[in-house]
DNA sequence: AAGTGGTCTAGACCACCTT
DNA sequence: AGGTGGTCTAGACCACTTT
């Protein structure tokens, strides 16, 4: 074999390997000393390599214990997560949108234990795509991040990507049926199976909690 | 500011300076030589730094162009993708797994563009945890790769992940209304709204479709 | 106790892209 | 044309974990 000259070839050769089951499911593969050595080029690379795959979950690797492809791969995908009307303007359509209601109330309880302070800012605004409902974005809002921002014209969604981002948080899919204001807002009947995406987002401290409720038929797609 | 000594640490101070807007949207901060001076460690220990922050959406960079702080920056979330009875054992219940159907038939149009070759197997089989069900596999399979092989006991998701995965593939999630199979599979009301999972999964020829439909009320939760 | 991956360093060359 | 990130190398030390 000629030797290899970069991580990502090293990566390929590996995944070949893996692939031909040439390195069985369960069994510990060379250690990177050897693969540099036989694969003539540096240790890094081969290192470089291996942990790329084993970020994707191809190869698991321990301290001592070496490298081994696993018996059985738990599979990564990337799920990007674009600002709603980057969203729509990707898909070729015009983005609009409509700010349905902004109150201080008090949240249901389960909110209350994810966000802690109360009372908190309740926006709720729709996403148009060409003029089609796209989404429903319902969200409680941490009233001292927030404070006088309009969110007439600008939705909450953008600003804070735009004004509190780089931060930590949870998300979710589920579906749920259409309730009366969804129906409204979303053109449906009542009912209707949703796709939901329930974000909770947190700094130092609690920052939102978002309900994106896509219109009928939307569908999120992963990479790889 | 003492020296900075590992990756992660030149990472965390990076991410702090991007939440600081220390270094603000849409600026380029200094290219890597410089911080490796200011922090006082190599260059690769800031590429690697850097690197990671830029895999995950926080930063943008381009060759001769820098590294800047995307504008709208966009995020990435990860999804891990385990065999269903570990996912299922992993809540602490009781993985089942029962058949329904084996059969090979012609499939619907819009899936024969995706597989190509005809017919396929078509098989459905309902997953349960502490007996109750907890979703069904509904898998077009190429002929081609499974042949002879039984899936009275196994499950063709598990069969799959240890005998064909490293393969490319596609993924989505979507809602739809439980139908009347639906219904019975998973012991709910015709109608009700169930989230879904499409994969379809390839290599060098088309090896499977698969939609795997929760019970109602099921999360599938993203990290990050 | 020892083996293996994790990482740092310093230097170098290269590829790409903006200017 | 030149600056910037992408990557390779060779060597070294460290941290974890299994033996």
């Amino acid at each position: 074999m000629r030797a290899i000259t970069g991580w990502q070839e090293a990566r390929d050769e590996a995944l070949a390997r893996i692939r031909a089951r040439d390195w069985a499911p369960g069994e510990r593969i060379p250690d990177e000393v050897a693969l540099a050595e036989a694969w003539g080029c540096a240790r890094a690379t081969v290192n470089r390599a291996l942990r790329d795959l084993a970020e994707q979950g191809y190869l698991e690797r321990r301290r001592k214990g070496g490298t081994r492809v696993p018996l059985t791969p738990v599979r990564r995908a990337t799920l990007t997560i674009p600002i709603i009307r980057q969203d729509i303007e990707e898909r070729g359509q015009k983005p609009g949108y409509r700010l349905l209601s902004d109150l201080v109330e008090t949240p249901p309880e389960t909110l209350q234990q994810i966000m802690g302070t109360l009372p908190l800012r309740h926006i709720r605004a729709l996403h148009l795509a060409d003029d089609a409902p796209y989404c429903l974005e319902d969200r409680w809002l941490n009233p001292a991040v927030s404070e006088d921002v309009d969110f007439t014209a600008l939705s909450p969604n953008e600003w804070l990507v735009g004004n509190v981002s780089y931060s930590e948080g949870t998300l979710a899919f589920h579906a749920l049926p259409a309730d009366a204001a969804h129906a409204e807002a979303l053109n449906c009947a009542p009912g209707t199976a949703l796709l939901a995406l329930d974000r909770s987002t947190r700094a130092e401290t609690p920052i939102t909690w978002v309900r994106l409720t896509y219109a009928p038929g939307h569908r999120v797609e992963a990479g790889l």
